[in-house]
DNA sequence: TATGAATGAGGTTTCATTCAT
DNA sequence: CATGAATGAAACCTCATTCAT
């Protein structure tokens, strides 16, 4: 049969690059995450990804399908990260209140050294989590940070120093909500108010402010 | 599709409208919240806003000049409506505790009800501030909720029940960051630590918390 | 407000062509009935029907929707022709026989002349009729040609020339069976048996043939 | 250089399969056959084929060059097939009358029953029988339909019953025609004339009209 | 031989914006 | 003022094919 003397209607040069699949994935999740926590989803561009890869475009639809697919990916990365990073977090040996400053003050330097992170979560409530809601990896993810809140409340409550009826969940979403915002809404804030929300001064001060809070939510009083 | 009878739509219409700029104006800023709250900026259509506009696409880039100056124009509405809003706030003849409370509850209040306000702010952060910061409008909006926080500190500060050193605008950003994040957070939050936050209930319980956090925190202790 | 002098993002040249929305549509339709013709729905190229049409790509999606929505309108057409065609046919004054030579004739040498008209039909099949299915206009259309047949099977009956219980659809069928399969199976059938099917007399002498088929079939013998 | 490294998980898995090229060979062509048939030959997909393939996507360019190899080997495989049951047919010992009854009802049969094979005949068609042109293979195949239809005729002529100057091969197309409609432009129009084609009645019906159309055809009139 | 990774070319579609009437 | 028609740039995605190991 004279199948290999067929024309073939492709022939082109071609450039390979190393095969490393999990290098490749890496960078591509890299960039994306840049982009993505950036411009948004939509402001996103598929085409700058690519550029600032080591890869083609191709191979971000090989590896992640679609843009959709891309974002997930990024999503859930972003989350792992973040997860792995509070699991890391030592409490042992803090008293209840030591403990919980130690968390909030932790907490607070986190995002605002991680703003992309704080980006990338404001996007994903922008389109009302319905990347998160397609991503089964990321609501498998359980919280050690829940666990712990809820070990310091009862340590605390049981030496008589945290009052009684703190929910962990209710107090996680407080301690998010006050470090959140100084990242979140840094731009229009900081522009309405004039008030630098960025510097080393200014960052220490508000997180004293926000320890300072929940603390004293938290304390029982004598 | 309805592309066989395009070709009498040529005859057109004569639809005497009543020439009304204003209320032109105000339609499609009306319809353009939503889409902008809705997608974000990039994620809205000028095609869509159009469609859903009792004008044509061509009044809206007569009266716009383009997308970013019919989002801005959006924000500058959105803003200046709050701010009215704030305005009308009375809080005479109430101690500073309730003062404090009332106001609180109230921005809780109005947050939970305007999810598309809050929209508007979180992709305004998206995007840096860039078209507030275009907007001399907004800009030149005094927020009458700093004076009033100032007020209410100074009068409990004199009546010795609240704290001394509490900066209004320390203050405000508590305030926004807590009840912000109920709204603006919900979709991620709520999936991830299966919390229900949009109910009356949850709402309510939250709204106390919130409170409660700020109050403990201004209040002098014995 | 300074919305005038907002800089433009976009600042091309324009070149705009008369606005002849009918001619617009009836060249994208004349040149998409070719291209997809010629080579099927999966094989016809959009760029290509625009690059051969009076207008720009982008003008093909604002009148037809997709791809899709082009094919879709190009059968639409290709019926709707047809069935206009078929319905001048005038077949009074001749007696049955006459009347039914006349129509198979007719219908023989229409699509030995409309071979593009034959293959998307052909190619309509090979996707099973989905975008007929989606094609109101097409379903709507009556056949004439089935009242036509009933007529004239009605009438030769009376006078007793025909048998009785030939069924008009049935009778159709056999018509485009056999005028259909000299244009549709050309290729394959010419070519496997040696035969030429495309020279004026093949086609006479095949015309000849497939007439005298039918005739024989309906005809009632003494 | 570590970028050569491999990780982990490249260090494959051995899976020792019996190395079968035959078999392999046919697999490919199984599922090819039935791509093919489903999406004509753009439609087709070479990585769904190579899915549901027990191979991988390289073994395809291995075993037939490229896609239009594959295509070929497929038409190939269909018309050797079909060519190979029409060999079979025994119509010895049956009168000419029953024997053209026979093979008739034989075609309309084996057509009705396949389906694919009709379809890459259509898809074949549609591109002009460029493929089967390139087969050295499938065009040396010798038709003993045709045979045997010389002979049916040449016994009917001789004993009265058919007619004179019928050719084999224009009775081979007659039959081909009418069998052949019938499912290839089932979905046109059965959704056109609102008439059923597949079900068991409808097809026996069919099946009468058409062996009557032709025996009608070739009988010699007393 | 077998497999997953990689590739470039080109495919379809979308978008904000502007023109002609 | 008002409306549908028109535009170019660029967006996302797909495909057959080939390479590295």
């Amino acid at each position: 049969m004279d199948i290999w003397r067929r024309r073939k209607a492709h022939r082109r040069r071609v450039v390979v690059r190393p095969q490393d699949p999990e290098g490749t994935r890496r960078d591509i999740l890299k960039i994306a995450t840049e982009e993505f926590a950036e411009n948004g989803f939509n402001g996103a561009r598929v085409d700058r990804i690519a550029a600032r890869t080591h890869t083609s475009k191709r191979m971000l639809y090989y590896y992640f399908g679609d843009k959709e697919g891309l974002f997930i990916a990024v999503l859930e990365q972003a989350y792992a990260r973040i997860r792995k990073i509070e699991a890391e977090l030592d409490l042992t040996g803090l008293d209840p209140k030591a403990a919980l400053r130690t968390m909030i003050g932790f907490t607070f330097d986190f995002q605002s050294a991680n703003e992309p992170f704080i980006r990338l979560v404001i996007i994903e409530n922008i389109h009302r989590g319905e990347h998160l809601a397609r991503s089964t990896t990321i609501q498998q993810l359980n919280w050690p940070v829940i666990e712990s809140l809820r070990d310091i409340c009862d340590r605390g409550r049981r030496i008589g120093v945290f009052r009684d009826g703190i929910d962990p969940i209710d107090l996680h979403m407080t301690i998010s909500a006050l470090c959140f915002f100084n990242v979140a809404n840094r731009a229009t804030f900081s522009r309405l108010f004039k008030r630098d929300m960025t510097s080393a001064e200014a960052l220490a001060r508000r997180r004293d402010i926000v320890i300072e809070t929940i603390l004293r939510y938290v304390t029982k009083r004598r």
